[in-house]
DNA sequence: ACCTGAACACCGTTCAAGT
DNA sequence: ACCTGAACACCGTTCAAGT
């Protein structure tokens, strides 16, 4: 099905095969181990060949980005039998170990904000929790605080020399639990606001 | 004074000719202009010269970060007759003014974070806020949730497409908000815990 | 000590050409 | 349509040599 044009077109890769050499590269030498170059090479391919399926190097690596974030699990944020707070909790935690678990992930992601189908999905998904929470017209506000936060703090972490990982965690969640408490404190004040509108 | 060596030696440069040379290409191109041939060029040297005055390429980049953090006034936040909320939020905005100033300035310090003494004196400002607004042992925490957040956030706001900028100081004003309200609420608790220690 | 010229080992990207 | 070889215009860094 689709048009596949002529039928003796040889076609050795896909979109996939330089996204998972990208990954690869990404894990073995970080952000700057990404290269077309070096894609290109794993994939054993002529470096400009890169170039048929992905228009620039951006494209390459917004694609990368949008591979990682479609690894996230929604469901686990969706379930309506937890408190906002836990499941907030568990939404940036689980970010933020798929980021760590990628280093220089965060560089990629902050050098070329990615918009593809799976970062709008984890966009939606966190601005329904929020709306959950009852944030109303603050929730997009609320959402852009908690991906700051996550994007700051993984990319201060994987700067940073490696001191205890387990202490890192403990105060990534001290940050969020703080975070939580502000936007509780609003959630009271929307609430104030809705029950006396005038 | 000092140690000048041999008096028949040229230093036709300094440290600081190198740095105004990589902060005019910072503004001029971003942080990818940051470069040490462009340096050279700029300053009318071989390229290998600027070896001579740092030992890498990341030694100027955390020089530049160095010397950009060097710029803030720190007066203005440890003036007691303001509140601790008060100081914080100049000291975010001012911060973050600073670094939309110099766009790539926030890329160079999250790939190289700075460590010199422009960047503890700023980090100890902050600590004495904190200390000043009751958080004792947490104090250390917040400023790490607060230096997160800052960083984070001008990184998303750089690399975001030029929406309206005052929108995007509101939406940044609130977000401290929040971490504030946040921070707030420890504080009580820290109170509680002092006042009732066993 | 400070600077130069030349080189090494890389980049991203483009162009003309082959199938 | 997809791939190659060759090239262009860059990088950071090193080395040997000059003063």
């Amino acid at each position: 099905m689709g048009k596949t044009g002529h039928p003796g077109r040889r076609r050795t890769l896909s979109e996939q095969d330089i996204l998972d050499a990208a990954l690869a590269l990404l894990a073995e030498g970080g952000a700057d181990a990404v290269t077309i170059r070096g894609i290109a090479a794993r994939v054993g391919v002529a470096p400009n060949a890169v170039y048929t399926y992905f228009p620039d190097k951006a494209a390459v690596v917004r694609g990368l980005a949008e591979h990682l974030l479609g690894r996230v699990n929604h469901d686990r944020f969706t379930d309506p039998s937890q408190s906002w707070r836990d499941r907030i909790r568990a939404f940036a935690l689980e970010l933020r170990a798929e980021l760590l678990a990628h280093p220089g992930s965060v560089h990629l992601m902050l050098s070329h904000p990615p918009d593809g189908p799976h970062t709008q999905a984890v966009r939606e998904t966190l601005l329904a929790i929020l709306a959950d929470a009852g944030l109303g017209r603050a929730a997009a506000d609320a959402s852009y605080l908690i991906n700051t936060h996550l994007l700051g703090s993984v990319a201060f972490e994987i700067a940073a020399p490696p001191d205890d990982p387990e202490a890192r965690t403990t105060r990534f969640r001290w940050a969020v639990d703080r975070l939580l408490d502000g936007l509780a404190a609003h959630v009271a004040t929307v609430r104030v606001e809705r029950s006396a509108p005038r």
